[in-house]
DNA sequence: CGGATTTTGTTCCCGCGTTCACAAACTCCT
DNA sequence: AGGAGTTTGTGAACGCGGGAACAAAATCCG
C-alpha cells in the first residue's frame, strides 16, 4: 500500500501497520542498511533475502519478517533491488535527509564521537559540541568549535535539534540530560554510566561499555569452569 | 548426570539452576552491580528489591526474579545486605579478580577506551594497546605503551587474555577478529560497523553507535509524524 | 507469646519475537 | 504456452521474558 496515499481514516484490522514496526525490527533495520550499503558499493544490483541475510548475520525468515513490516519491495523468484530497498529502509528510519545532533561533553569518548565519520555520513549533522570545561572552550574538532554549555538550550532551540548524545562524566550526566529534555530534545544517546530518568515520550538509548565487558565476562567465566570441572563436552547452551 | 547426592534420575524442572541463568537476566547484573556499589558509597547497608530496583530503572518484580536465579541472598522482612550482595553479583559475573583484556585499534576511539576509567576499575586490566600505524608506536596511553599489532599472539598467549575489543575501521576488523580468535582470545566486544563471523564458543558483542542513532531517528520520526498528522496526543506505546 | 507488618521468593499468565513451513508469484527453459 | 525451479510473503507453533499476584518467612510491637 502506498504509504503517502490512501487515507487513513479506515483502521483496517487486516493492516499489517497501525503505525508501528516492532521494536526489535526497528533495530535490525539499520543493519539491513548499511549490508545494502555495502552490496551497492560493490555493484550488486539484485539480491535474495539469503545473501542478504548473511550480510546482516541473521537469519532469512527473520529478514523476510522484517522487511514485510516495510511493504511488499521484493519480487518473488527474483530477490530484492539493492538500490531501492536501501531507499525504502532509509525512507522508514527517517535518514534521507540530515538529523541535527548536538554531543554534550568533550572528553576522550566525546571527541572520538565528534571525530566518528558514521554520525555525518550515515543521516546525521552534528551541529555543535558542548563542555563544561573553559579551559577546552574554542578548541576546534574538524570544523566544529566547542563551546559551552550554557548555549544548549539556544542551539537546540535554534537548530531544531531532537537528538542529544551525553558522554559527560556520570555526576553531570542527568543534570545535563534534563536540560536537553527541557530544551526540547526528545531523544537521547547516553554514554555515561548512569540510568537517566526521562518523561514520556522522551526515547533513551544506552551505552555502556564496561557493562558489555561484564557480560562478556560471565560467559567468560562459564566457559572457563565448563572446561575445569568436566572434560567432556558438557552440554553447553551456546 | 549429577553424581552427588540421591539418584535424582529426575532433571527437576523445579531447579532453578541448571548451570545457566537467562540472557536477559545476565544482561542487568552488571546494573544492579553498580547500583549497589553505588549505594555501598553513600554508606547503605541494607537496602528493600524496591529501592535497589529504582536505582537500577528497572521493576522490583524484576529484580527479586533475576536474584532469586543466583540463590536466595536476600531476607524476608529485610532486605538485602548491600556488601554481601555487591559480592555475590560480582562473583557470579567473574569480576572478583581483574580479568586481562587487549585493546585493537588506537584511533580516537581506542584512545578513549583506553583512558576509561570504567574499565579498570570494573574488573578488568588493559594489558595491551595494539595498533598497525606504525607511526603511533611507542606513544604512551596511560601507563601503557602502544604496541604493533604483530605482538598480538605472544601477548594474548602470554597474558592469558580471554577478551578482546576491536576499535579498528572497519576494513581491518574482520582480520583483526580472526587473529584474536586464532591466538586464543574466545570474547570479543567489536567497536566496529561490520558483522563479525566467529567459530562456537566465541562470544561477540557488537557496540555501533550509528544504529543506536537511527534507532532513535526511527522513533523521532514516528513522534514528528503523529504530531503532525494528528493534533490530538495519539496512543504512542513507549 | 501472638498477631500485624514488611519484604522476599515463586508461580502464573500474557504478549512479543523467532522459527518453521507453505502457498503465491515470478522467471526461465523447452 | 506450459511446466519446472526460485524466491518472497505470511500464517501458525513455540519458547522466552515481563509483570502482577500470592504464599512463605522474618521482624516488630503490644
Amino acid at each position: 500500500m502506498s504509504p503517502a496515499g490512501a487515507a487513513q481514516g479506515t483502521p483496517e484490522p487486516g493492516l499489517p501497520r497501525p503505525g508501528g514496526i516492532p521494536e526489535a525490527t526497528v533495530a535490525r533495520l539499520p543493519v539491513y542498511l548499511r549490508a545494502l550499503v555495502a552490496l551497492a558499493d560493490r555493484g550488486v544490483c539484485t539480491c535474495s533475502s539469503e545473501e542478504l541475510a548473511a550480510a546482516a548475520g541473521v537469519n532469512s525468515s527473520k529478514l523476510r519478517k522484517d522487511l514485510s513490516y516495510l511493504g511488499s519491495y521484493g519480487r518473488r523468484g527474483v530477490g530484492y533491488d539493492v538500490e531501492y530497498l536501501r531507499y525504502q529502509i532509509a525512507r522508514e528510519i527517517g535518514v534521507t535527509q540530515d538529523l541535527p545532533v548536538v554531543i554534550v561533553g568533550i572528553g576522550n569518548l566525546g571527541h572520538a564521537l565528534a571525530n566518528y565519520a558514521g554520525f555525518t555520513s550515515r543521516g546525521f549533522r552534528i551541529v555543535a559540541l558542548l563542555d563544561s570545561d573553559s579551559d577546552r572552550l574554542g578548541e576546534r574538532i574538524g570544523d566544529l568549535p566547542i563551546r559551552g554549555l550554557e548555549e544548549l538550550e539556544g542551539i537546540v532551540a535554534d537548530e531544531h535539534v531532537a537528538i542529544g548524545v551525553i558522554a559527560t562524566p556520570a555526576p553531570a550526566a542527568h543534570q545535563v540530560c534534563d536540560r536537553l529534555v527541557s530544551a526540547g530534545v526528545t531523544s537521547i544517546l547516553n554514554f555515561a554510566p548512569t540510568v537517566l530518568t526521562v518523561p514520556d515520550g522522551v526515547d533513551v538509548r544506552k551505552v555502556d561499555l564496561s557493562i558489555e565487558l561484564q557480560i562478556l565476562a560471565y560467559h567468560e567465566q562459564r566457559k572457563a569452569s565448563a572446561l575445569s570441572v568436566d572434560g567432556t563436552a558438557e552440554a553447553v547452551t551456546a
